[in-house]
DNA sequence: AAGGAAATTGAAATTCATTTTCAATATCAT
DNA sequence: ATGATATTGAAAATGAATTTCAATTTCCTT
């Protein structure tokens, strides 16, 4: 992907979120565009606490509360996702409603790949259908080991 | 099914508790023995806390630790595992190891509905073959609304 | 460009499920 | 029965997520 194409869609992203602010009588401020930026920038999955961590190495003066708080905005605002996988921290990605996917999740190294499989979608229907259940949304998450980690160890046990 | 055949069942997963204490040099109490009786007797999918509520009806004198201690040991030995839902509640359910299943969660009444699919078993290996990734397990949660939330409520909104 | 109502900020406090600590008690091999 | 070792339950600790609150900032109105 080009550079301009990349600064583009965050910027349009960054459009979306002055929109939703504005909508809601909520006010635009350096915190939150700093934290905004930084988020849609980067491409993983990452906790309040990491991003906190990343914001913290340039801007001193912004705290942990307000990248708390403004990644639940971006959530509210459709640009951010909350994701909780088995170790139980919320984790945040950026996100349109377009893309919904699904993850693989390395118990080696923690990497988090993302998927996205038509027949499962299908599938999910199928399978609610059976039920007569109104499915609204899934998840769907692999654990196992990932291609670097399989590189390195050989054998691996069992399954749930 | 019938009465002595699930009490045989559950008579069953003792004995293979009380195993996998002989084995660990760990004792057979009398709290064990009530906690492993009555989560192995209910159906569902507990929290510690539910259990714990259940339990002081009867016996006042068995406190929440234990109750949290024995769900915890019934996971090591096989009989139990955890899962973990979007409320992000741990919940153990009774499970013997060859019976891998997925679930389906209301989102009105948080009725919580297994089920098992061959298909989704062998996407599940498709699709990390796709990404040279090696699965271990993996979890698939389908939200939405149940039978019976469905016959009261008409319409529900969208996806993620 | 002030003025001022209303929202935001960040540190600290709180919440709440989960997990650990510890002194008293129970188990079980000998 | 004895004693070494594990268990118990109340209370304390942990740790991520969330809320509180006084000081500050935003931005609409004049
Ligand atoms: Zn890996
Ligand atoms: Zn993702
Ligand atoms: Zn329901
Ligand atoms: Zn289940």
């Amino acid at each position: 992907m080009q550079k301009s194409a990349k600064s583009l869609e965050v910027a349009g992203k960054k459009e979306q979120l002055k929109s939703f602010l504005k909508e809601g009588g909520l006010k635009s401020t350096r915190q939150r565009d700093i934290i905004a930026t930084e988020f849609l920038n980067n491409k993983g999955h990452v906790t309040a606490e990491e991003l906190y961590r990343i914001i913290n190495r340039k801007h001193k003066d912004i705290g942990f509360t307000t990248v708390y708080r403004t990644l639940k905005l971006l959530t509210r605002s459709g640009l951010a996702a909350e994701r909780v996988f088995s170790d139980n921290l919320t984790r945040y990605e950026s996100f349109s409603s377009e893309d919904h996917h699904d993850h693989l999740i390395c118990l080696n190294c923690g990497s988090i790949t993302e998927f996205k499989n038509e027949k499962l979608e299908k599938l999910q229907e199928k399978i609610a259908d059976d039920f007569s259940f109104h499915p609204m949304t899934h998840k769907m998450e692999i654990y196992g080991y990932c291609m670097e980690c399989n590189k390195q160890t050989s054998k691996h046990g069992e399954q749930t």
